[in-house]
DNA sequence: TGCTAAGCGAGACGGTACGTCGCGTCTTCGG
DNA sequence: CCGAAGACGCGACGTACCGTCTCGCTTAGCA
């Protein structure tokens, strides 16, 4: 999240500021919190509107009625503002915990479905991040925790879980299967451009991953 | 391709000049058909020390000994270059005529596996052009037609070929599994950066392909 | 002068800002005066070196240890910063107050020939802005107003100051004489590359102004 | 003139050209004379639009159905082209010879005022070379030779033609003051950029000339 | 009459400077 | 000390023009 003198707890995340992380807490007035989300709501209009190649830290600071300096004030770069913005909203990402139990993994599959998700925005942020990614391991990991990370814990997740109820087949490689959804969704939004359709992700779970799991798209 | 006025036939692939692609045929020197090839090499030369952002056009021109406007006579912008910098070469892309026939989709994919090919170089390159994408559909076409789309095109005639032999179980979606070892690929190099090894290759062939086309991942 | 934001009092000079050159006052960094002074020099320093033509205006800002974008915040081309290079300075420019009275015009041009000015840079400067004029008519006015305006300003105080003590010749066009020191000088810097040397300043006084003005040569 | 492989005769002025000017004289097409005056038409006009540094010499051969090829045969460089755009016509300087004894240096003047002569043609085009003569010592000298020597050549023969009448005061520095007329009109054609009229070529010879020259503007 | 070397229109080529724009930092205010 | 505003150093972008080179054609003059 924003690398905040705010305080050195919230912690967790990863960021810091480059002005003195922990410590000098003394004088002067507190970080303005309404400036984070303004300037991160700012940063997914203009990120919506022209891609972040064409997105300057200027007009997102203009819009969101904020100076350059505050902007990086909160975020080193472009790029890692630009990641905030995936991820700070910030519960779009569902965790196995928010999937309820169906008793099946075709169930379990359709009802991550059927879950509203931001996750189409996060992947269309991530465009512009591509290129920066092999200069900077730092935000590749970054990338990998907060973008790719959680899906594919999802996902192995919901495999273990049907794992533990016998639906598995002998040796299925669950590291590998519970990449593949998301790379197939990377592949269209990043690569082709195809919408990420009802039925195209239908057909991801009933085509790809359940006959790879349980032997069977249908019964 | 280049815009080259060189001609009108030469290809059909896409590209052309700014200035005039047809008509005006006539007086003037032609373009230098070593230039292109020169300016290109160069791109690749560049574009592999320091990927795509890090990359000028300046650079490349020096490096070809030529000079910038020589380049823009070609290409409109840095993207298009690099564009053409993944294909013309370019029969560097395996196509089903040359995978011998095995008997089995098991030994087809360990003949194409065995194959080198330049498709990782062609993956690093596009590395800086996803996000000039959303912003040119022409630059999308290519890409797919060029890059991407040969890997799919490959993958479904080996299918198909299994399906003639009666390999493949009924149902199987080939459009969708065409594309899975591409979108895997894809996601390693573009986004978590991971080696493609010898193994990887081996699982997507083993743990992903053949379960899912043919029912079996051993036997 | 620059075209400053600065403020709006500084001057009556001349030049602009495009960027808003009245209003918008508040807020921001206000330009570093120094820089201006420092891009002058280092204009100076290359136009010496080099001449007009092949003066570079990143040469300059390298110079000054600035950068391109911070002279082309002050000047909108080159022409106009070498503009600047010629007045700002700027009390290099004679002016009648300077000369003392010696109580004859013969004396007076005597006693301004002794002092140092540098006029010979100002006029080695514009060499390049010349054609540049014809295209600009506030570049001309400016050129007038402040290189060769101040030049007839100071001869034709001295010719007044010779027509009080009744040195004048009747009928003596001194609009016309005033002039003519700057107009020999400048055909000798600007076409015939001849030197400006104390013969020839001698012989201006002595072979063209004073026989004009009062009708003797010696006496 | 041009720098003609035409011959080796024609001679007498300057140029030559670098491919050879005396030898190889056999095989191959001869020049086409109508391309040197198509040229030099072309430049005339495109000067006068644009001024010296906005003229391409792209533009001029444009116009003139000519390649930039044939105009760089014949000059090496736009600078020469211009000057040859100046006196090529070319009777247009005046000379002594055409200017008939009224028996006074004051007729004479006169008579010389009322003859047309393109001169100020001559000038214009001039403008856009002076940024060019600090760098070519060759250039000012053609410059000098062809633009502004006839003028002071002409202008001594009046003085001297005077002095056999026994016109001229005694001392009179002759040499200086037959480069007045033209750095008078330099002055205000380069500088000022004020027109040329028949009042003020009447006062450079009333006011100054004369008075300068025979000691008296009237009797 | 047919050969040949050069002229010619067109425009590509290697250079180089231009003026613009974006990043991430720094500097002044006022709060 | 924060926050808005925006100037700063840097350096890449794509354009334009210079003077040279190269193509395919045309056009004398010699054989």
């Amino acid at each position: 999240m924003a690398r905040g003198t705010s305080s050195g707890s919230e912690a967790g995340t990863g960021q810091e500021d480059r002005v003195l992380e922990a410590g000098q807490r003394k004088g002067g007035r507190p970080r303005d919190a309404t400036r984070d989300t303004d300037i991160l709501e700012a940063a997914r209009e203009v990120l919506a509107e022209r891609g972040y190649e064409r997105t300057t830290v200027a007009e997102i600071a203009a819009r969101a009625g904020a100076g350059k300096a505050t902007v990086y004030r909160r975020w080193a770069t472009k790029a890692e503002l630009v990641i905030d913005t995936l991820t700070c909203g910030a519960s779009s990402t569902i965790t196995i915990g928010d999937v309820p139990d169906t008793g099946s993994l075709r169930g379990d599959l359709a009802a991550v479905r059927s879950m509203k998700s931001r996750d189409a925005a996060s992947w269309q942020a991530l465009v512009g991040l591509i290129s920066e990614l092999p200069h900077s391991p730092e935000l590749t990991q970054v990338v990998n925790e907060r973008v790719v990370g959680p899906r594919a814990v999802l996902m192995r997740g919901l495999l273990e879980r049907a794992q533990a109820r016998g639906e598995l087949l002998p040796g299925v490689n669950v590291e590998l299967l519970s990449r593949v959804p998301s790379a197939m969704v990377a592949y269209r939004l990043l690569v082709t451009h195809e919408p990420i359709d009802r039925e195209f992700r239908r057909s991801l779970s009933e085509d790809l991953i359940l006959p790879l799991a349980t032997g069977r798209s249908r019964d």
